[in-house]
Order: structure tokens, then C-alpha cells, then sequence
DNA sequence: ATGGCTTGAGTGTCAAGA
């Protein structure tokens, strides 16, 4: 099963590169976040003309989380519980036995910020909530863009970066506090060449720079990690005419019996 | 230098992203 996730800056824009992707590589399941569109004008048809089921956590303008699966989805579910929030960003579903988790993560602004103190309090919720829904499934996988660069070597200038949004250190201690839960880094499961990074700038030349940032993750328990085969971020799509500034990050896991 | 792009809203220009 190939599982993926991918910031696509508006589903809208950016829907005929993610219909071309997904018939290139073949993913089974595609997390994506930032879809900005209400799930009334969600495009359904189109996904289901090319294979695809899609669940859809929208709204106006901002945030917006959906998933695409060639496989049927069950138990879909939206928001964290007991966490009261307006901007929709998180949408489960279970596929052929593997709870499926997709995030749109907090951006934070600015360190000090009210986003940033929002940024905390929703990756608390997020990994109360996780703790429980692991408990009930022990394959599990939580994909989307987090917003956080885990590491020094996740950052393409880390003195620039030091303690700065996305870099601070109580974000990265959020990730951590998720990796405590026994969700494993699919990237850095296998050996990977430096400087990968999964969000470039649209300005100053980022992306030709090689400027960018990994902040989009696949999270797997042990017994999916075990059966990973690979993780990687896969740069083609950020080359085409106008581009979303993340590319998406795929992991193939051997999900049969 | 709070800039530098891109999107959505909505038709002039701003909020938000990261």
C-alpha cells in the first residue's frame, strides 16, 4: 500500500497535478491538506471518475483536510474530540485494517504569538486524543503537513532558523511527545541523501535555492514501520507551472498478510 | 527592510501562509 500526504495550497488550483500524480505513482491512499474549499464544492466526481473515494473536512477560504483512497473507507471521523476549534484540520478514516490520520497542523506564526500558543494547545489535543485512538488501533498512521522541522538537519540554514517558527524548541518537543506515543518517522527510517526537504518559498528563488524545510511527516507505529519499504519526498511536482510549495512525501508499506 | 510569492475573498487590497 502506498500512503501519502501532500499540502496542496488549494484543492481548486491544484487539482489537475494531484489527478496526474496520483496516476504517475500509483499511491493507494493520499492525505491533503489545505484543500480551502467548502465540502459542498468538493470534487467528488472527478475523483471517483479516476478510482478514488474521498472524505472531506472543509471550510471557506482556510485550512480544509480531505482523504483519497482507491479502497473503501470506514469509521470516518472529523476533528480531535473534546477540543472546541472552528478551523477544520484533522480527518480520519480506516482503510484495509490501518487507521488513517490526516493533519493540517497549526501554523504558528510567530513564536510568542496567540497562533503559536493555539499551535501548543492543539498538539496537546491532538496527542491526548492519539493515545486513546492507538490504544484501539495498532496500525496507525498519521500523515499531513505538521508545521514543525523535527531536526537541525530538517532545515536548510539552522542558524537562520534557530528558534524560529516551525524550528522553536516546544514545537519540536510536540513532535517528540507524538514519537513518545510510539509513532516512528518514516523518512528516517532508511538512510537519505541531505538536504530533503518537503516546503520551499515561493519567494527568492526557494525552491531553485534549495531553501526549504521538511515539515510534512509520515508518523507510523511499529507495526506498520515494520513493514515500511520506503519514504520519500517526491520533488517533481513542485517543478510544474504554478506549483504548491510543499511536495508531497510517499511511504510504500506492506500492508498484506 | 515585516519586504520578497501565492491564494481566496471580491473588484481594491488585505489576511494568511511558513
Amino acid at each position: 500500500m502506498k500512503i501519502a500526504t501532500w499540502n496542496v495550497n488549494s484543492f481548486k488550483v491544484r487539482l489537475p497535478h494531484v489527478l496526474d500524480w496520483l496516476a504517475t505513482t500509483q499511491t493507494d491512499v493520499l492525505c491533503v491538506q489545505e484543500t480551502k474549499m467548502e465540502d459542498k464544492v468538493f470534487p467528488y466526481a472527478e475523483l471517483q471518475a479516476v478510482g478514488y473515494h474521498a472524505v472531506h473536512n472543509g471550510q471557506k477560504t482556510y485550512n480544509g483536510v480531505a482523504i483519497l483512497s482507491r479502497l473503501e473507507m470506514t469509521d470516518v471521523h472529523l476533528d480531535i474530540p473534546d477540543f472546541e476549534d472552528v478551523q477544520k484540520r484533522v480527518i480520519a478514516a480506516t482503510i484495509d485494517g490501518v487507521r488513517v490520520v490526516c493533519g493540517y497542523m497549526p501554523n504558528g506564526q510567530a513564536v510568542g504569538s496567540e497562533k503559536y500558543d493555539y499551535k501548543l494547545q492543539w498538539f496537546a489535543a491532538l496527542t491526548r486524543w492519539l493515545k486513546n485512538e492507538l490504544a484501539q488501533h495498532p496500525k496507525l498512521a498519521l500523515l499531513g503537513d505538521f508545521n514543525i522541522a523535527p531536526e537541525d538537519r530538517d532545515v536548510h540554514d539552522p542558524v537562520a532558523w534557530k528558534d524560529q517558527i516551525l524550528c522553536s524548541e516546544p514545537e519540536r518537543a510536540a513532535f517528540a511527545k507524538l514519537q513518545a506515543l510510539g509513532l516512528q518517522d518514516a523518512f528516517r527510517l532508511f538512510e537519505q541523501p541531505e538536504k530533503i526537504f518537503s516546503w520551499w518559498d515561493y519567494r527568492q528563488m526557494g525552491f531553485r535555492l534549495n531553501r526549504g524545510l521538511r515539515i510534512d511527516h509520515i508518523l507510523l507505529t511499529s507495526e506498520l514501520a515494520e513493514r515500511c519499504r520506503s519514504c520519500l519526498v517526491d520533488k517533481a511536482p513542485r517543478k510544474l507551472e504554478r506549483p504548491s510549495d510543499h511536495a508531497p512525501v510517499i511511504a510504500e508499506v506492506a500492508n498484506g498478510a
